[in-house]
Parts: structure tokens; C-alpha cells; sequence
DNA sequence: GTATATGCAAAATCTTTGCAGACAC
DNA sequence: GTGTCTGCAAAGATTTTGCATATAC
């Protein structure tokens, strides 16, 4: 489990450098939601040798090739997780900060009957649901 | 309509200088999802007057007095709209951009079914919802 | 007249990029 | 040897803030 990232990043013919493992394997590790200056925390308590750059470097390369979910859950910093974990979907405490995680396979019929619905063909576009809080709302 | 968010602004004892009411008045006249740049260009061209900083100042204030909504779609730049507007969640098109409205009652009932499974009292809590992009999930 | 608003410029934050040296294959 | 990776530092982009001046009540 913990280098499954590994390999996935070997079979998109990613060079594995000792960094790259040691990213690969923090992000593997992490069940939350890291953003870059947590994961550059989290690597460098294993190798004090990996610097933030790297970890740009990294993550964007990794959400390139599909390999992590770059989430931005509207604080200014970008999140990640494997991209290759079972779907589910998240629910953020804006006062805490704090990430649920939470799969309803009605929502994603429902997500699905809206996009189409809207005429929107998934296999064309990339639609993210943005739900305004829950406690916000009039009518 | 096009003054409304200007009589909630005397309500919450602002003062309505001419530069917040024409930052007011293109807000109330937007129907769309504007960011600061974009608000900064509508209203200068009623009044060359104002400044981006001014923007700034302004729709963080109307935010703070629950005026504005302040929405965030992963793209670095935060957008506004009338926060008494009815109520309505938004899918984005992560290849253009475009932001589209809706209303579904079941994913409403849906997210407070899922709030409530998770013990969440929604007086207590601002939780927004995120879900991964429809064409990105695996299982 | 006092409190608040304005606007300039500087700073803070997160992210991207250029590039020279280092490493992998 | 060629191509890729690393890491520093500089630059970008968005947003916030300090403060002197101007305006509102």
C-alpha cells in the first residue's frame, strides 16, 4: 500500500530518485489531506535533504500523470491525495478546517443525472461539484 | 434588485460612500460569478475612480457582514456573489471555467442527511461540500 | 470633530519557473 | 553522453496590511 504510488510512478516511466521515493512514500502514507509545506514537514523528518521546490516539483509532476488529486478546499493551499483511492467525496468544517471524507452512492447519481441533465458529456469535461455551506443557506 | 445589497449594507450601519455603492451596484447587477479583477473592471467603468485595493477592502468587508458569499473554485482567485441569493450549488467545468448553477432538492436533503450521519449540529458548523471531478473516479 | 474610508505602496502567501550543477540510464 | 532531476533564487499571482490623507456623519 505504502508504495503503490512507487510503482505506478515507474510504470508512467518516472525516474524514482531518493526524493521522489521519499515524497511517494509520505503521500502513500498519509490517510488525511497534506498540503505542500505538510508534506515537505513529513519528508524531511525521514531525509532533511528534500526541499520545498522538490516537492512542487513532485506534486505537480505526480498530478500530471494522473498519479495524485490535487484538492483546494478554498484556503489558498492545494492538497493531495492518490489519486487511485476508491471515490469519495469530502465535506470541509469551515470553521475548523477539518476534512471529512464521505461516499453516498445517491450523490453520485446524483452528480451524474445533473451533468446530464445539463447536456454535459463526462467523457468531454472535468466537472467539480461545489456545494455553498450548508449553514448558509436562504430559502 | 439592483440595490439590494445597498440597503443591507445601511442595515449593517456601512457607511455608503460612492465608491462602495458602485461596487454594490455592479455586485447586484452581476449574475454571474466575478473575481476582484473582474469586479475592479465593471466598476471602473462607472467611476475610474476606484481602486483594486478598494475592491479588496470592500468585498471583504460585505463578506464579513454576511453580505457576499465568497466562493473559491480551485483556481487561485476567489469569486463573489449576493449571499441572499436563493439558494443553489455550482459544478464547474474544469476545461473552461464555466461555472454552472443549480438547484437539486435531493443533493440539499442529501448533504444534511450525510452532515447529521456524521453528528455534525449545522448551527455550530459551516461545512461545504467538495466533490471529486465526475470523470476523474475510480470504482 | 471623531470615526471611518480611501489608496498607495509594501509585504505576505502560495506557486511557478530559469538555470546551473548533479544524477540516472 | 544524453536526458532527466535537483535546488537555489527570482519572479508571478493573489490577497492583505500600514499608514497618511480624505471623507462621512
Amino acid at each position: 500500500m505504502a508504495d503503490k504510488i512507487t510503482n505506478r510512478c515507474r510504470d508512467m516511466g518516472l525516474q524514482m530518485t531518493p526524493q521522489r521515493l521519499i515524497i511517494a512514500e509520505v503521500l502513500g502514507a498519509s490517510t488525511d489531506h497534506p498540503d505542500v509545506e505538510e508534506l515537505h514537514q513529513r519528508a524531511t523528518a525521514r531525509n532533511p535533504e528534500i526541499t520545498v521546490a522538490q516537492v512542487y516539483h513532485t506534486v505537480k509532476l505526480f498530478e500530471e500523470a494522473g498519479i495524485l488529486e490535487k484538492l483546494e478546499f478554498g484556503d489558498g493551499r492545494a492538497r493531495y491525495e492518490d489519486a487511485d483511492r476508491a471515490h469519495h467525496d469530502h465535506l470541509i468544517d469551515m470553521n475548523t478546517g477539518e476534512v471529512i471524507e464521505f461516499v453516498d452512492p445517491e450523490i453520485e447519481a446524483l452528480q451524474e443525472k445533473i451533468a446530464e441533465k445539463l447536456g454535459y458529456r463526462l467523457k468531454d469535461h472535468k466537472l467539480e461539484l461545489y456545494g455553498v455551506p450548508l449553514n448558509r443557506r436562504r430559502q
